[in-house]
RNA sequence: UGGGGUGUCGCCAAGUGGCAAGGCACCGGGUUUUGAUCCCGGCAUUCGCAGGUUCGAAUCCUGCCACCCCAGCCA
């Protein structure tokens, strides 16, 4: 397995603990806060979470930490579970709260304040602020910082009882207001939120901060190896210091790893808020957001998302991963194991004039041109048919190898055909191309020996259905549309949606259930709309189209 | 100008003193009823820079440079 997947210094780690039994059971854990939709940044998190778990047979936790109850909401909570579940990970055991852990955690601040370690400061916030000192220069210390542990006892106890507004007292660390490391000048440890908790209701007016709960929730649950991300470095400290100077005899150990950045692509939750504020996208799920429910309605399988977690490793360094490593990996899959169909996006008529009105034919078409076993499906063929506007010319030079005027073209699956003239409406657009099907040549080269240059996909007029085409494409225009200074609203992509309402698809794609991946020949890969799709309003989004080096060359001229 | 990190091909990333894996992207060629897939080949005399140690350095030492994070009663 290591071989499969490579080496990484937490495997390391984690592997050096366990055969030095330092550690006999590995526990991690994923710990989003509900406060927005899981994107393919957290993807990474719980992949590194679970994988690891999963590798050296310990378990990972799935636990909200939700100490910040202005910012969280159920919504959130739902949908988190249903995308690590969906990503195909299991936690172990029940969901956890940080809020199961409001009292222990209470507990254990009285601890501290009757050490002497912990005080009540009433310093507000801007006060708060000036004597923090800055990055070159000590802060000061609170002309609080002395009071009695038992007057500190009270006012906490009062802090509690919600004799005291918001923002008027919190309850620091007493560490050291001279450290170098800011996180470590008397932290913030609980502070007055006199706000509804989605899972406490009213019964807490104070909550403590990420700083003062995070470490204790992971001893709590018997974390070994805590992991998060770099950020989180500079915490480590207090980390360690709160494990110090409690009464808890797990030792929980936080290591960290560098964030996935992806190239055009934005991940901060409160940019991608503003995209829906601004209409800019349909909503948290929209198939162009780098959201789990974005990316799985768009198409994306958890497969291929595990697949590309492994690809781009796991280490210290923060780098931008290409995003055509991410399509990579969704066309490796979805290559393997899409089934394959004929729609045509862009339908002009093509009327083969050597066929009677009434010929009908049919035929078993692979689902898969490299893997039998996945069956056939029927095609029915007939003389009138419909290809795209973009496999016809009237003239061309010899690159091209689709249909033109005297020319011969395979359509897939089915014979070969030479176009004889075209018909035109009356804004002068080609409506009708005539062509001649050359006989005997189903699953063989024409007698004459004049051999097809190419080949193209089609759909049988009288039995297509149409379907609505939403074709996608990355939303931004830019590499690092938010790096710096730049505004990232500066760079959407014009062109990151384009619906086709007369797409025209093969009978068999009526069969589809939401969600279902196809690809299209010759276009790429298209799903089943996950809410939209039914058997009588066919509706497919575009997941990402095939490698194209004909447009290349195109564009190269 | 404080503290904490990171620097190996355009991008991601192995490598942990013995002579630069792999993937993505890109460029050639072959197969092909998808201009797809697949297959073959190419793609870092060099590891941020400069010194030093060593028979030997991306790996050790010294100095420098660049970039990222930290001054929420956010996480």
């Amino acid at each position: 397995m290591e071989n499969e997947i490579g080496n990484n210094f937490l495997r390391r780690i984690i592997r050096n603990d366990v055969e030095s039994g330092e550690v006999t059971k590995v526990v991690t854990r994923f710990p989003p806060e509900p406060n927005g939709y899981l994107h393919i940044g957290h993807a990474k998190s719980i992949h590194v979470n679970f994988e690891l778990a999963q590798e050296f047979s310990g378990v990972c936790h799935l636990r909200f930490d939700d100490t910040n109850p202005e910012k969280e909401c159920q919504e959130y909570i739902d949908s988190i579970q249903e995308d690590v579940r969906w990503l195909g990970y299991e936690w172990h055991g029940e969901i956890r709260y940080a809020s199961n852990y409001f009292e222990q955690l209470y507990e254990w601040a009285c601890d501290l304040v009757d050490q002497g370690l912990a005080y009540v400061c009433d310093l507000s916030p801007e006060e708060s602020r000036e004597y923090r000192g800055t990055l070159t220069r000590p802060g000061v210390d609170s002309p609080y910082r002395n009071r009695s542990s038992s007057e500190n006892r009270d006012l906490l106890e009062r802090m509690r009882q919600g004799e005291f507004d918001e923002g008027s007292r919190v309850l620091r660390a007493k560490i050291s207001m001279a450290s170098p490391n800011i996180n470590l000048r008397d932290p913030v440890l609980y502070r007055i939120r006199k706000h509804e908790h989605h899972q406490t209701g009213t019964s807490w007016v104070i909550y403590p901060s990420y700083d003062f709960a995070h470490g204790q929730e992971d001893a709590i649950e018997g974390i070994t190896h805590s992991i998060c991300t770099l950020e989180f470095e500079d915490h480590r400290p207090l980390y360690d210091w709160f494990l110090d100077h409690l009464p808890i005899s797990n030792r929980p150990r936080q290591f960290e790893f560098g964030r996935l950045n992806t190239s055009y692509t934005i991940t901060s939750k409160r940019k991608l808020g503003q995209l829906i504020e601004k209409n800019i996208v349909s909503g948290w799920d929209d198939p162009r957001m780098p959201t789990i429910a974005g990316m799985r309605r768009r198409g994306f399988t958890p497969n291929a998302i595990r697949k590309f977690c492994e690809m781009i490793g796991t280490t210290r360094s923060d780098g931008v991963v290409d995003v055509a490593m991410l399509e990579h990996a969704i066309r490796d899959d979805l290559n393997e194991n899409a089934p394959r169909a004929m729609a045509v996006l862009r339908p002009i008529k093509l009327v083969l004039e050597n066929l009677p009105e009434t010929y009908c034919e049919e035929f078993q078409a692979p689902c898969h041109p490299n893997r039998p076993e996945l069956g056939t499906r029927k095609i029915s063929f007939s003389r009138e048919l419909y290809i795209d506007e973009d496999d016809f010319r009237e003239e061309a030079n010899k690159k091209y190898k689709r249909l033109v005027i005297g020319k011969r073209v395979r359509l897939r699956n089915a014979y070969i055909v030479q176009a004889n003239r075209v018909e035109r409406d009356a804004d002068g657009n080609i409506s009708i191309v005539y062509a001649d099907l050359i006989p005997d040549t189903l699953g063989s080269d024409p007698a004459d020996g004049v051999k097809a240059k190419g080949v193209i996909h089609w759909v049988c007029a009288k039995t297509a259905s149409r379907a609505s085409v939403r074709l996608y494409d990355r939303l931004f225009n830019h590499p690092s549309p938010d790096k710096g200074d730049l505004n990232f609203l500066d760079f959407i992509n014009e062109e990151s949606i384009g619906i086709l309402e007369e797409a025209m698809v093969e009978a068999s794609l009526t069969q589809a259930t939401p969600e279902q991946a196809f690809q299209f020949e010759r276009e790429g890969y298209f799903v089943a709309d996950r809410y939209d799709y039914s058997a009588d309003n066919l509706v497919f989004n575009r997941v990402i189209g095939l490698r194209d080096t004909w447009q290349k060359i195109e564009e190269g001229v």
